[in-house]
DNA sequence: GTCAGAAGTTGCATAAAGTGGAACTATATT
DNA sequence: AATATAGTTCCACTTTATGCAACTTCTGAC
């Protein structure tokens, strides 16, 4: 079955910031002979998991992809208490806000909600974002062991924004105090002059994790407000762990300590 | 690459009405035996194409797919545009917008933009609706020859709802009305009460088609508001076509006729 | 126009898969 | 505990993938 993993690998090039591959790209990405990079995007063209643009040689994901999202999106409970939540806090404070998941050493957001405020952060729904260099991804990394963390960063972590961790221990060391505390808030994680604060709320019996989180331009959201937001946010997940039984939940919003990174 | 095929038929499976899927959900669906239907999501999970809820039996897409919708739309300058489009008439009118592509006899909706309206249709993206039961399907399947048409139906229309055409005759007939005036519009196609207005264009440089449409509650919106949102619609799509150069493009709202179905 | 260079496709022998039936194991149901 | 249901594994057989190299387009330059 590794044609299956190829074309996985395949579909996993696809981004926000890239939309489209050649046969070349494909070779020079994977580094897969050409022959078996042609004949393999011919047959995911045939089975609709590509589609030439026009009919050029430029592949793009094939429109069957559309509505898989929504079944994403539908097949947890979960996920829709965490959005709803997101949605609610994100309302009250105007900033936009996301339900997020990792994937490996990847996140990426799983609803979003655009805020209202005149000066908000433009959500960006299928961006993919470093877990170790986001709050988000912080957040569901604290929730494993260092173990697995280190397990999972054993080629070392690819070094991102300034002021996320720029190594293993460091990323480590914050992770503690996620735990200790329930919450981390990132700056410039997404994008200079962005910073976001992030809770994990878990369903043991589904095995499931996600992030909620709220984006707003740093520059002019204060420490009273990042308190408040921070305190809706808390609740909502909370709440939303006494119904699923998340046991290893902690989020107390004592104060707002160590805004860095 | 039979592999590919089935891989992609378990995908198709997937909706916002059937959010997960068993072994024997898939073999039941899709009449493959059961040994290869096991072998087969178990190399899907692997590949990350499927991941299982919790630890159960139950499966649900790869959370892989969750940016792959964000290449698709931005793959495409048409979809660019025809989603800025309604957004503006959406925007105007305070009514639910959506751009939407075929995908053989289904389609889907490639972005969506709320109402601002308090009654207004609360947007489904991912939800397939069939092309033939659809003002939005219709407008591209008018955009198709008669012979093309008949190809993709040859197997008879699942009849969809009571206002919508049930046999290719009378497809047929109103795809040739669609010709003539450019647009179309539905009745209780998405749900009942549920109205849509909806207008094609192309890009012929990239062989590339979408539909731009404005849903409303049929019931609470008379003609002439019908006739305003058909306007600029209209207007907008006709931009759009002389920016791509679309030669087959159509749409002067001279009245509002034919209100069926 | 035609000629290079790149991009993409195809042929072929080898090697590695997928295939379906049946047996087996695990998981609910009573 | 017994039975039904769901899921996995085994195995011989068949089909398909693989990688190299040769071949065919496609582009852009002169």
């Amino acid at each position: 079955m590794t044609i299956l993993a190829n074309a996985s690998e395949i579909l996993r090039c696809f981004s926000s910031d890239c939309t489209e591959l050649t046969v070349t790209d494909v070779v020079t990405r994977l580094g897969m002979p050409k022959s078996n990079a042609s004949r393999l995007m011919k047959a995911m063209r045939e089975a609709g998991l590509l589609e030439t643009i026009g009919d050029s040689k430029r592949h793009r994901p094939g429109r069957l992809f559309l509505n898989i999202t929504a079944a994403f999106r539908s097949s947890s409970l979960l996920i829709q208490m965490a959005a709803d939540a997101v949605a609610r806090v994100s309302q009250t404070c105007g900033h936009t806000g996301y339900v997020s998941v990792r994937d490996g050493r990847d996140m990426m957001a799983v609803t979003d909600h655009p805020g209202s405020n005149a000066l908000r952060v433009v959500s960006t729904l299928g961006r993919r974002l470093s877990a170790h260099a986001s709050a988000t991804g912080r957040t569901l990394l604290a929730r494993e062991t260092d173990a697995t963390v280190c397990a999972l960063y054993d080629h070392g972590l690819m070094t991102g924004p300034s002021a996320s961790p720029q190594t293993l221990e460091a990323l480590l060391q914050r992770l503690a105090q996620i735990r200790a505390r329930g919450y981390d808030i990132s700056s410039d994680a997404a994008a200079p002059g962005i910073d976001a604060l992030a809770v994990a709320v878990a369903d043991p019996a589904q095995g499931e994790m996600v992030s909620l989180c709220i984006v707003f331009p740093g520059a002019v959201v204060g420490s009273a407000e990042r308190s408040a937001i921070l305190a809706s946010l808390c609740a909502e997940a909370a709440e939303i762990a006494t119904i699923t039984g998340d046991a290893a939940f902690r989020a107390e919003p004592l104060s707002l300590t160590g805004t860095d990174a």
